[in-house]
DNA sequence: GTGAAAGCGCTAACAA
DNA sequence: TTGTTAGCGCTTTCAC
């Protein structure tokens, strides 16, 4: 059972200070070449593993990176943070994931416990009920940077990379009507959120630039899973005047929505032209594929990352606006 | 621009010692309930969050635990990752992510850094590719207990949690005898890692229980993905005997089976019928729905947890196994 | 019930 | 180029 070698077993192994060996397992200050090369290898012979709690502790600030989502599981989440840890990785950052279950309380207590862990930054996409930033701003205080990605809170002074959620679907409402649809329904997961009503906001002028009108009663709200999509559409298609074409919120609504209409032998898209967000791999699966608006997660990452980190390496917290424009990704379901 | 308060501050305010402070914060020794309140109150009051950094540093042991899979963007790691998050959240735990990207030295490396942030525990899920567990060894030597879940290598002593897969295979080859296939095929990913040939045992023993015979061109592997079950499913479907029965390795390929079988007006499960492995809601959107062997994940990741944190608070390293039986889900594919 | 002392492993700053 | 000193914030041990 060798206990933990540090780097004072190194230098006595070598009989020389511990502080050189710490300047050349660094290649800091000035360490002649030739001790350099002796302290690194018996550093490694000895199996010596720099002890991150104490240099992170030391340096008051560690190296890893926070990212809060609400939940990991859905694929743009899932997608994000992975990618994201692997931008992270090569730049030589640790990262720590935390979900708020969509809950802002949690999210808070999240913010609270980065803090003690002084971690280097935090990319964050709040709930859907998280509407103010304050929980946020203890992190400025402590002078750790932090970015919105997809979701930001309605006002803030942190930097955000966000998707341009009513030009998405002003196309997707657009491709519909070019298809020929004209009574188009909206089925969203709940208003609060920003990146919600911005869709909404897209859709209604999309209709209005097409003299379209806009009925209240096909907008329809709340749920997240196909069995929402699937009971919304339900609802939607029970109505005196039925739509010929829905936009989903969320992908996985989606399919519950073509799986409801496939059931009641409604052809898609001929009799209802069905488009959702997110690009999730699922929509492939479904039959037929569904056509949706895609938000370049890659450039996400990129964005995210690069707005975080100009921020640490200059010390200081900026506050700039990335918007990323979204692309539909059409399949056979419009 | 306040800057960080430690427990220092606290005391001096109230005109007490730091190390009376650190006690009332924690509950720990003896302090006089009367100023333990004040001290709670007036930490609160200027708020303090105590350093993990320094605390972890001092007790020689942070309170993470490590999670490494070889992918997150997989809904049964993902859906794993969360859900353990969930569990050692309420423990008090924190957890990191990591992610091997199915690459063994990679893997190396990253339990080589968590024993650097002297990480409490570690739960890992193998690459595909990883048959030794010798990489995993130095956690012994640290002292730092891990468990394996899902995929372990061929050879260790540590603790792990594994799913019946032969069972699980078994199961569903004989679901599909059952309801009448004679001819059944079964495509894997890769065969090194041990939970696809116990799978593919499973599909042979299943096969010879029944008096059925095994084709070796009835087994095919390789990808991941559905693009994959696509492409082997129009290989089997050329072959001289087609098969009227397809076990997939995975959800994903099962689905792309399916979408072939579709396309090529091939009955789903009337002329093939096909199962996978994973219980991914994927399986949900495709059309039939996708008959599946579930794996439960929250017996999972309560097993793995348990069988952590008995390593951890006794201290020592200790080699139980734990099986998960498998379950089929039956929905419309057989 | 509270305080004083010591030290975890590391690195910045200064000295030689 | 190398060594010495000091201290990050916290907790354990021992003394009062």
């Amino acid at each position: 059972m060798k206990s933990t070698v540090t780097i004072k077993d190194v230098a006595r192994e070598l009989g020389i200070h511990h502080v050189t060996v710490s300047r050349a397992l660094r290649d800091t200050g000035s360490v002649k070449e030739e001790t350099k090369v002796l302290i690194k290898q018996k550093a490694n012979e000895l199996g010596y593993k720099p002890n991150r709690l104490a240099q992170n502790f030391r340096n008051k600030r560690s190296n890893v990176l926070a990212v809060v989502v609400p939940d990991l599981r859905p694929y743009f989440f899932a997608k994000f943070v992975s990618d994201f840890m692997e931008t992270a990785k090569d730049a030589g950052y640790t990262v720590m994931i935390f979900q708020s279950g969509e809950k802002p309380g949690l999210e808070k207590d999240i913010i609270d416990s980065l803090i003690g862990y002084r971690v280097a930054g935090v990319v964050a996409s709040v709930t859907k009920d998280t509407v103010q930033a304050s929980h946020f701003e203890v992190l400025k205080e402590e002078n750790i940077p932090y970015v919105f990605f997809d979701r930001a809170p309605k006002e803030t002074l942190a930097s955000q990379v966000l998707v341009n959620n009513f030009q998405g679907a002003y196309e997707a409402v657009t491709a519909m009507i070019n298809s020929g649809k004209r009574r188009i329904a909206y089925i969203s997961t709940h208003y609060k959120h920003q990146i919600f009503r911005d869709r909404l906001e897209g859709y209604k002028q999309a209709l209005q630039d097409n003299d379209l009108p806009s009925d209240d009663e096909l907008v329809v709200e709340g749920g997240f899973f196909m069995k929402d999509g699937f009971a919304h559409a339900e609802r939607l298609m029970n109505l005196e005047e039925k739509p010929d074409g829905i936009l989903a919120v969320r992908d996985e609504i989606g399919i519950g929505v073509i799986k409801f209409l496939k059931k009641k032998g409604i052809q898609v898209p001929n009799d209802v032209a069905v488009i959702g967000f997110d690009n999730d791999p699922m929509g492939i699966a479904c039959e037929p594929e569904l056509t949706t608006v895609q938000q370049s997660i890659p450039l996400m990452v990129a964005s995210s990352f690069e707005l975080l980190l100009v921020q640490i390496n200059n010390g200081s917290l900026n506050f700039e606006k990335k918007i990323i424009e979204p692309k539909i990704i059409y399949r056979g379901s419009v």
